[in-house]
DNA sequence: TTGTACGCGTTATCAA
DNA sequence: TTGATAACGCGTACAA
């Protein structure tokens, strides 16, 4: 004959027990107030008998702060994203604060269903990366001017006054296809994302300018656009390889990893050799990088260190830190694998250690 | 000059606006009373003008429901738990409900404070996969004489009331060494898990049950105590390549993938090939095992079914109803790849296409 | 159909 | 050092 409805002690049951006021076992609880030593003992000891456990949403109600931090992934199971989000955790953590998980699935109507609750739940802060086809309208801005501190994490909406914490998307490009440069590629691809990002965007212009920096045409017919999936990689590439052999590129920038897998199947399932015949280079470091048929060469995305980040500048604005930079940066680093053709068989031949 | 603290627009705001009472707007908000057309009219445009969203935590306070629930994982990067998480999201949000996420970090101490935490932040329902080194005394009980719905997913403790939802680890583990036995293995080692873990024991179980129900003898020497990760896995494998030659494993049952990498790792490095001197099988089929040197024929976990399941189960009980079967199971499926040598080469020479 | 009084559990404020 | 009271924003119960 359980009761259903859940029956918790308050405060006043343990000031009750303890024969001082709710008031005082509240000054116990919170810390911050004079309180009698005897008076204290007499409050813990009732309350450890009663089982006692201050409400956090009646708190929450009287001090208008839930400890409570809101992050909004576009995609939970892509590996970037859970590295990300422990990042965060191990920072909020500390801090004292808890993380109210939404996933806007990619979407602007589920991102701004995902604002609007967290408004609702009164989150002191919120950490969002933007959804692939984020429509026009902006629910960021919303957010901004009611003074709840909004900080950007990896894929970035800029102009309404929000920080934004990333890496150097368009140096990073520019970083890996200069390197392709440098082993003599000079037909190089781009598989690129979709224009609504401002990530794709970036790695573009740093694809562009890597060319152009080496004094190397940029043809337009070499820039395929593509989705950030496996799928849209491998449709992309085979795109390319319908192309007359004289203007096929002998290697591709992906926009991810996940389209260069996608592409490097397309070249090995065409009877082509990576990186003999294509080079394939990709862009994130994800897990499977380093097993892929072809060990991949990519820029590693730490972002382990980008939730890290954005989360103590989250906290440091809920805090009341004047609002420091707008932009924080930070490092990534190329690795260099089998699929550029630029390492030596011998650097890769035995497998990894475990790490 | 923007003041810092959020000022928020409420129900009384809008009720004066429109010329009615703070009542009327809750009404109107939660749709369920009669409220007059034009009033009903009156009251959404003045709320639309003026921003209005109903603070959740007042309603929490009223209620004494939440929406939200709190989900408390070992890992997050892991790519089991992203994608079981990614399953309970799913179902929650179509249930109206919100996820709390919360990190206990493998250790005792941290789940702890997780359900306390929880138990504070007066959540409907918690669903929980234990810690690797879960301590002595449960904090489960706690929340179940409480009467906050706890389910249990992957990783379950029995005997404290609670539903547990998770694979059938013993019989998978009697499958995926069974398929071993009929493909001609008879020294089989296993890398077990820790005691404390629940699957540990189940797998092992099965891994027994499939060698007594060949008529096989176990050979406790064949059975090392391991990890759950890549290091463990290794040193375990290098322990078992230190035995004489004549008692060597031919292959070896992995407690799950990461452990099952590392081994393969140690076979490779001891200049030894897999399958060929060594087969070796993992548990899970997380994203690495198809791109391994050698791709890893496993057991595949449904993490995002199991995750659907257990949110399912929860939210039944949350909503009252009585307390269902107590252990749910939801199926696994062999995945047969090259690492078990149970498969010729051309079944797998070509990568895989896209998914 | 609408409004008033009160309670949810805590904290700030002021008085003792 | 401690207590009484009001307030946080909303919903239930009842009255109008």
């Amino acid at each position: 004959m359980k009761r259903r409805t859940v029956r918790h002690v308050t405060a006043s049951d343990v000031a009750r027990a303890s024969g001082v006021s709710a008031m005082t076992v509240s000054r116990v609880f919170s810390g911050r107030a004079p309180v009698g030593d005897r008076t204290q003992r007499k409050v813990l000891a009732a309350a450890r008998t009663l089982g006692y456990r201050p409400n956090q949403i009646a708190q929450s109600l009287a001090l208008s702060r839930t400890q409570t931090i809101g992050v909004v992934v576009p995609e939970i199971s892509h590996s970037f994203f859970p590295e990300a989000i422990r990042g965060i955790e191990e920072v909020t953590y500390r801090a004292g604060y808890h993380l109210l998980l939404m996933h806007s699935a990619e979407t602007a109507e589920r991102e701004r269903d995902a604002l609007l609750t967290l408004e609702s739940k009164r989150v002191d802060g919120i950490l969002l990366s933007v959804a692939q086809d984020a429509g026009p309208t902006h629910p960021y801005r919303r957010v901004v001017q009611l003074g709840i501190p909004l900080v950007f994490f990896d894929r970035c909406v800029s102009g309404i006054g929000a920080t934004c914490v990333s890496i150097d998307d368009e140096e990073s490009a520019r970083v890996i296809t200069a390197h392709l440069i440098g082993h003599g590629y000079t037909r190089i691809a781009h598989l690129a994302g979709p224009r609504s990002l401002a990530i794709s965007r970036a790695r573009r212009a740093g694809y562009r300018a890597a060319l152009l920096g080496a004094g190397l045409a940029c043809d337009d017919a070499l820039i395929v656009s593509a989705g950030l999936h496996e799928q849209a990689g491998y449709a992309a590439m085979v795109s390319l390889l319908a192309l007359p052999v004289s203007k096929r590129p002998r290697a591709v920038v992906a926009i991810n990893d996940p389209a260069a897998y996608g592409a490097m199947l397309a070249v090995m399932h065409s009877g082509l050799r990576v990186p003999e015949d294509v080079a394939v280079v990709g862009f994130s470091d994800d897990l499977r990088a380093e097993l892929m048929p072809v060990p991949l060469t990519t820029i590693r995305q730490p972002a382990y260190e980008l939730g890290r980040t954005a989360a103590a500048e989250l906290i440091a604005q809920i805090q009341g830190a004047t609002a420091g930079k707008k932009q924080k940066t930070v490092g990534t680093e190329l690795v260099t694998r089998r699929s550029c053709g630029c390492v030596t068989p011998a650097d890769t031949e035995s497998p990894a250690r475990p790490r």
